[in-house]
DNA sequence: GGCTATTTGTTCAGCGATTGAATTATTTGG
DNA sequence: CCAAATAATTCAATCGCTGAACAAATAGCC
């Protein structure tokens, strides 16, 4: 993970192109019909001649292209509606993970142009080993994206555990990784995009965090606040405010498989008592269904719990609803501490929502004062297992669209 | 409570200057000694001469004044330091509580330049005469200001309970009240200050959000992510992120009072089971201590808690180890999903923080999964009872020297 | 005491980006 | 076919920042 941009300091001369490109672009990125220059400035205040001169900008640069088939009424001179480039600039995702590598290609309009997934077990291969492999991969992803006329400006790598700012992974349990500076071992191996300013190289990331940033991505594009929960060995949390995510002090917040639902209740890996990973982790909804982890591959676990769970095996029910109340004691907490008003089920838990949700909602609505005046969604994530790759993708073009500028300087 | 400034739209013209303003008096708000415009422009990355226009606006505009003691070294014409102005705008501050009334006025500079606390059981008090009281004692404040030189550009009221977006006291417990519109009431009393672009008349918002903003003033300037927390008849919790209070999707954001800390516990008045509040609330704690609260006028109970604990008294230790370890568990959770690296006790629990502080300590270190690579920081507030009519007022502050220029544009 | 180096703050012509009005382009409706 | 309406562009004017030159004020040195 990297420090975010953080906010604007002096605003010199220049610095007002580009952040009124900025603010143009961001409009044309989330708006859901393609807008007109007219309407752009009406919106932003600017003028038309404003909005024209810095349209024309992005339109050279490849950010924006021209939408022909616009939607009229009235009289009038038609407008031209303005999208974002399929053909510019784009984001590679990258994902380690235990059981898979993961890598996709997303553009400006967080469109997936490309995704590979290839099964293997990483665990006992060495984190040098494993970026090998995802290079390679990526060498692939990027000769495909330029034959589609993408240029790769940045990437994003997902991993399971803690990323300091400097990319180093502190630890990732399921892993097996403690302390593998990614950023150190990359750099012998062959670039994965090109040089763009303001782009970092490579951005390493929790995944939890990533896959919030693909909800958010995959969602209507508007700011929005939630809390995506992935539920996979470990359970993590990815908290979106306003369309941001929040990193917390270090970059360590979500860590939410360890608030403690049981306060005096099993003892936990960390070392507390009653985490909430101990009620509604991956193992223990299984060991609780009467299943046993070893006897089936790590991915088809919740595949096989759904299945039991449709055809009413009451072990996989009880255990369900346990997890489930366990869940929503610890949404309560942050409900009630952080006053969000949507709770994504993701990961593991997607597909597990119509049994989770129901105790969910009964904990919320029990525990959380406000719950009355002001209800709390809870839905399944809208995308599957490969949120976290896809938005880490997403986290490059976002980047991008936050900063046109870099981009537009770059050389070619 | 306001919806917050949020960040700028487009960058007309016009407010590049007003940004460049802010910025420039921002840094002279947080620096630790008079800035020169020398200096102020090599941080900002402005020329001398923009800053030396700026700073010309912000002192005609009584915002900033020159320091003619100037600290030096070596050679050189030496540098005229600049410093906010006390003889500008200020903030009134406003709290209504339970067994009191508070007024304060805070400077620029954050300087407390007026304060009185009216005390009287306000509970049998309807709110239209409890707001009756504090206007007048408001008018006082106004005069009192006046004769200093400050003109009182907004106000903030703060109120121990649940406000919405309009400032309506949605629900208030303690106080008894409930759907109070307090903009339309006191929209028939006298005004209470100066009439000025972009600051709201009255912005009315929750006690433990101002509280922990008046930490935020009163602390080293600079920005600052920490969990205030309100130990009163209930607990309130302010988030600060980043040198900002983190309000939540409606303003409901805080409250840390019900997060579950032993699920099926003690019942709780909100419908859920094991809230904080019934393990670490000045009721529960003295409960433990085996002190009635009835015996006692409210404002003494941690007084008489203090010097228990000071005696030694068994009772009261043990009162206080449970509560301690009651906080450490909501703590731990706030860490654990936030990545906070310090903790304010405030309101009640700052004389207690001896008490409560091993406690607290101990449930982090055994339940936060990055404590060993990073300390948190459990501390008593700088401020006491009057945090929130400080904070009040200094929100008001803030508002200004975040946008200089509604001040500025200001007649006369 | 006088000179130089050094740093601060101001003045002023120049420039870049936005502005606002006028102009051109393109369609609907009568 | 013409008028009304909306979209986009052109262009001189303007506003605020820039950069360099200049004036001001002090310390150190001979």
């Amino acid at each position: 993970m990297t420090p975010t941009p953080g906010p604007v300091g002096a605003v010199r001369q220049g610095s007002l192109r580009e952040l009124n490109l900025a603010v143009v672009l961001g409009r044309i990125a989330t708006a859901d019909r393609p807008p007109s220059r007219a309407v752009l400035a009406t919106e932003t205040g600017l003028t038309r001649a404003t909005v024209s001169a810095l349209v024309e900008d992005l339109i050279t640069g490849r950010l924006v292209t021209e939408a022909e088939p616009a939607p009229r009424s009235g009289a009038g001179r038609p407008a031209r509606g303005l999208v974002l480039a399929g053909n510019g600039p784009a984001g590679l995702g990258l994902e380690i993970n235990v059981d898979y590598l993961a890598v996709c290609v997303v553009d400006l309009a967080g469109r997936v142009r490309h995704h590979t997934v290839h099964r293997a077990d990483l665990r006992p291969v060495s984190p040098a080993d494993a970026l090998r492999r995802l290079v390679e991969l990526a060498g692939q992803a990027r000769a495909e994206a330029a034959a589609q006329g993408l240029t790769l400006a940045g990437a994003a790598l997902g991993v399971p555990g803690l990323v300091d700012d400097a990319g180093t992974v502190r630890l990732a349990p399921n892993l097996g990784w403690r302390d593998v500076p990614v950023p150190a071992l990359l750099a012998g191996l062959p670039p994965l995009t090109e040089r763009v300013d303001g782009i970092p190289p490579i951005v390493v990331d929790n995944e939890a965090n990533l896959s919030a940033l693909g909800e958010l991505h995959a969602g209507s594009g508007g700011p929005a606040s939630f809390l995506h929960i992935s539920g996979e060995v470990g359970i993590g949390a990815g908290i979106v405010l306003d369309g941001d995510l929040f990193r917390g002090a270090r970059g360590w917040s979500g860590e939410i498989g360890h608030i403690p639902v049981h306060s005096a209740g099993r003892a936990c890996s960390c070392g507390g008592r009653g985490c909430l990973e101990q009620y509604a982790g991956q193992e223990a909804i299984l060991a609780a269904a009467g299943l046993d982890r070893a006897d089936l591959p790590a991915d088809t676990a919740s595949v096989r719990l759904t299945e039991l769970a449709e055809t009413g095996s009451v072990d996989a029910l009880r255990a369900l609803r346990e997890a489930g109340t366990a869940l929503g004691i610890a949404v309560a907490s942050v409900v009630n501490l952080l006053d969000l008003d949507t709770v994504v089920l993701g990961g593991g838990y997607a597909p597990l929502t119509p049994w989770l949700r129901p105790p969910v909602l009964d904990e919320i609505s029990r525990r959380v004062l406000t719950a009355a005046w002001s209800p709390v969604t809870v839905r399944p994530a809208a995308l599957g297992a490969d949120a976290a790759a896809v938005g880490a993708a997403g986290s490059v073009v976002r980047r991008i669209i936050a900063r046109p500028a870099g981009w537009l300087a770059r050389t070619g």
